[in-house]
DNA sequence: TTTCTTTTACCTGTTTTCAGGTAAAAAAGC
DNA sequence: GCTTTTTTACCTGAAAACAGGTAAAAGAAA
């Protein structure tokens, strides 16, 4: 049997690059290649989908979610995560959302290879580097990242831009204090010290806009 | 003549997508493909080279000083420079140390194969997306990005893993009162209301790790 | 309708940051 | 060797963040 397989990713780039590996393994059939989310859950509507290399930083719907909506109408379908540098947290939830495997872009030809050649068969794979990023486990991390709400968000977006509580409370028409209130709220929500690791972390889970 | 050229790229798979692509250009040959800067710069001291398509965010050296080094031994060199997304500062900067171009990955196949082809004769060339975000001209965005020295990159770096001044002097083994200085200083060099400001500033613009 | 979440708001006190100085030793660049 | 940058260090006072509470109104979800 052949896979028809589908290649999401925002960068021409890739895709061909990806394409060309793929040609070597006979039991993968390219049936397309998207640049976007959206073009791709058109397609799977319509078409038979067997296998899914996608992008996890996707300009409309990012990957992690996109992987969570086909997972709950396509179960069976295999879905792999790729990524130029990630983070514990995120390949986690690309898994918990259904992902068959994690790979990151600085892989090697074999281990590319691999991973698809195992996920196929059933199995989770993680390319070498994604395996050191998950075999270090922070307790923090095992958690389920909640999500902010939209305040919040909206705080946390004018806490990076570097205002203080009184400029924040000023912009959004809100008192000081409840400025105040949102702000230790998300921190704790992260139990992060202060709003620099905040930030940090926010940014590098792309949670901030 | 063939012109040749070099790609450097710690992604495999892009290297993979980009040598497919250059190998429709009977002007382009592609003598050599690297992951890392330092691998290249011992290679261009014996080898001719025309021409280098470079990722600008690379492990050990990153592309803008890279091509800083390469330009101030080799003026004739042609340098073009990639990235995923981009901010207009690193744009410029990148030019700023001689860069001959500049290309977004996710640029269409025909972009990409302008943009070297008019690089090679002499323009200096953009892709599409990358024209849209440098003729949106900040202010703030026209000085050139300093670097952090490695002691400021240090102490940013502790910064955004939320430690306090005091904890950073500790870890470091230095004075409270030290810390206090290359953190103003840091803040001064980007003109940063405050260290929330300063990491996002820092992770966008990659100038953290 | 009841429950949970979100948004709003207030009070107090301690800790930390931020902004303004200055300056000398060490290292790097030319 | 000379110059510039980096790293180190100190002082002070105002501003802001952080940590600990509480709580009610509004909206969403069950």
């Amino acid at each position: 049997m052949r896979y028809k397989t589908v290649i999401v990713d925002d960068h021409p780039i890739v895709i061909s690059g990806i394409a060309g590996l793929l040609s070597d393994l006979d039991n993968i059939e390219i049936v397309e290649k998207f640049e976007s989310g959206v073009a791709l859950l058109d397609y799977i509507e319509e078409h038979t989908v067997d296998l899914i290399l996608m992008d996890i930083f996707l300009p409309v719907i990012n990957g992690v979610d996109l992987c969570k909506t086909i997972k709950q109408k396509y179960p069976k379908l295999i879905i792999i995560g790729m990524s130029s540098q990630s983070e514990r947290s995120l390949v986690m939830q690309f898994i918990q959302n259904g992902g068959n495997g994690y790979v990151l872009k600085n892989a090697s030809f074999g281990e590319f290879k691999e991973c698809i050649n195992r996920a196929i068969a059933g199995e989770i794979v993680f390319s070498e580097e994604v395996k050191m990023i998950i075999s270090q486990p922070l307790s923090e991390d095992l958690e389920r990242i909640p999500s902010l709400s939209r305040r919040e968000r909206d705080i946390a977006l004018l806490l990076s831009q570097g205002k203080s509580t009184q400029e924040i409370a000023d912009d959004l028409f809100l008192s000081f204090l409840t400025v105040q209130t949102h702000r230790r709220n998300i921190l704790q929500k992260y139990k992060m010290k202060n709003v620099a690791e905040l930030i940090a972390f926010l940014l590098k889970n792309n949670l901030l806009n």
